[in-house]
DNA sequence: GCCAACGTTGGC
DNA sequence: GCCAACGTTGGC
């Protein structure tokens, strides 16, 4: 199982609208980025991810799981574009916010700190449960 | 709202 | 295949 990190603008998609979606999930389509893609490409049913808020809040507040492994973005006729359905599964009591992790020394190599601009990254099982533990779960 | 960092595009 | 120009992202 590998794990991953999702980011979005909570104003375009947010974790609410995520869980609102229910077990079902929902595309994580929009993507239009290669490393992020390659990473969906990647990812099997069950792998586990965080769900990163951006810009407003910037904080990690909650783990979503793959339902769906990849297949085309529904939202274009573009065949390079593919994307996986992700589904929420349980929220951070405590959110980790993007100050937390920059200011642990255990998470100084993450991707969300080192390349900011992915919006699909992996996640090492270290840095997840360092994260996990500061979330309060 | 600004701007640095980064990815993509297109002319040569 | 290089690189300048441009567009977008996301922290501040």
């Amino acid at each position: 199982m590998s794990y991953w990190l999702f980011k979005s603008e909570p104003d375009a998609w947010g974790w609410d609208q995520q869980v609102a979606k229910g077990d079902a999930g929902e595309e994580w389509n929009g993507v239009r980025n290669y490393q992020a893609r390659n990473n969906m490409r990647a990812m099997k049913i069950g792998d586990r991810g965080f769900f990163y808020h951006s810009n407003v809040g910037k904080e990690i507040v909650g783990i979503v799981e793959v339902c769906a492994e990849s297949h085309p973005d529904s939202t274009t006729d573009d065949p390079r574009w593919d994307c996986v359905d992700i589904r929420a599964v349980k929220p951070f009591p405590r959110p980790v916010t993007l100050d937390e992790i920059k200011s642990d020394p255990r998470l100084t190599e993450m991707v969300l700190v080192k390349n900011t601009r992915l919006s699909v990254q992996p996640v090492t099982e270290s840095e997840w449960k360092i994260v996990c533990e500061l979330g309060g779960l």
